[in-house]
DNA sequence: TAGCCTAGTGTTATATTATAACAAAATTAT
DNA sequence: ATAATTTTGTTATAATATAACACTAGGCTA
């Protein structure tokens, strides 16, 4: 059987299933070791056991990690086929992170080329400074 | 005096140009402790060092951190004004990263609101796929 | 159905990345 | 000069992430 076919499962293990469960209860993003120590009652013991639920969940795009602070999100999309071209603005006051889903967005990075003519599969981008809500109050 | 009116000075000192100078050395990012293991014999002997040198040249837009990598490299530009609006590409087989410095990337991304109608106040992008060196060598 | 392959699990240990805290020295501003 | 700020040196430790290995469960195939 060809390798390349070989099937990517996106049926969830237990720990998948865990971990995922947990990360989509947050509004915020969530750091690896939060979610070890808020999930150890069902069972997950140890690091490697969070993290390799969090490279499944990445890889099939249920989740995405926040580069700049190395936390985790849910995807915002049902059927997210986008699990390496993402977007996010992050509140510095509030630490709200927002997935940016905005197809002008989309089609400008996509199409990006940069000066030497390469155009790249994927990208992620985070925007960084304060939100409507935080900008509103600070106003009055 | 006023403390927004605070000098953030950019005369480099012992430790900060020992850092930078071992970081311009290299076309690739490099990682904080293998800067550290490559300037022990210039007396920086403890990572606080290099992390406060890294730090600061942050700061003052001497350098960038790729945060998809935890690496460093030297910024591109003479008189970086732009130490929070970033972009790079990195080619996932030669791992060779650049900054990019595209106007229209610029302006496209520094006017652009989210659905709330938020404005950012900076970015970090970084594109991931293949360069055009080693897209060349695959399809020959 | 037996063997094999793949994905997932549990576990211990360790690697890698980054910061806290504090005293002292050097530099800069008033 | 002296006050304020920045930088340094140092020890210790926190936070993030992976290596390695033995084992299990389920699907494929011969």
């Amino acid at each position: 059987m060809n390798k390349i076919m070989k099937n990517e499962n996106k049926v969830l293990s237990k720990n998948q299933k865990i971990v995922l469960d947990f990360i989509q209860k947050h509004k915020k993003p969530v750091k690896a070791y939060s979610i070890l120590s808020n999930v150890q009652k069902k069972g997950i013991k140890a690091p490697p056991q969070v993290y390799r639920a969090l490279d499944k969940l990445i890889r099939i795009g249920k989740i995405h990690k926040i580069e700049s602070q190395n936390s985790f999100i849910a995807c915002n999309t049902k059927h997210c086929t986008s699990s390496h071209t993402t977007a996010f603005s992050i509140c510095n006051t509030c630490d709200e992170v927002l997935e940016i889903n905005d197809p002008k967005l989309l089609e400008f990075l996509s199409g990006f080329k940069d000066s030497s003519g390469a155009q790249f599969a994927g990208y992620n981008l985070e925007f960084f400074g304060t939100c409507k809500s935080c900008e509103q109050i600070h106003e009055s």
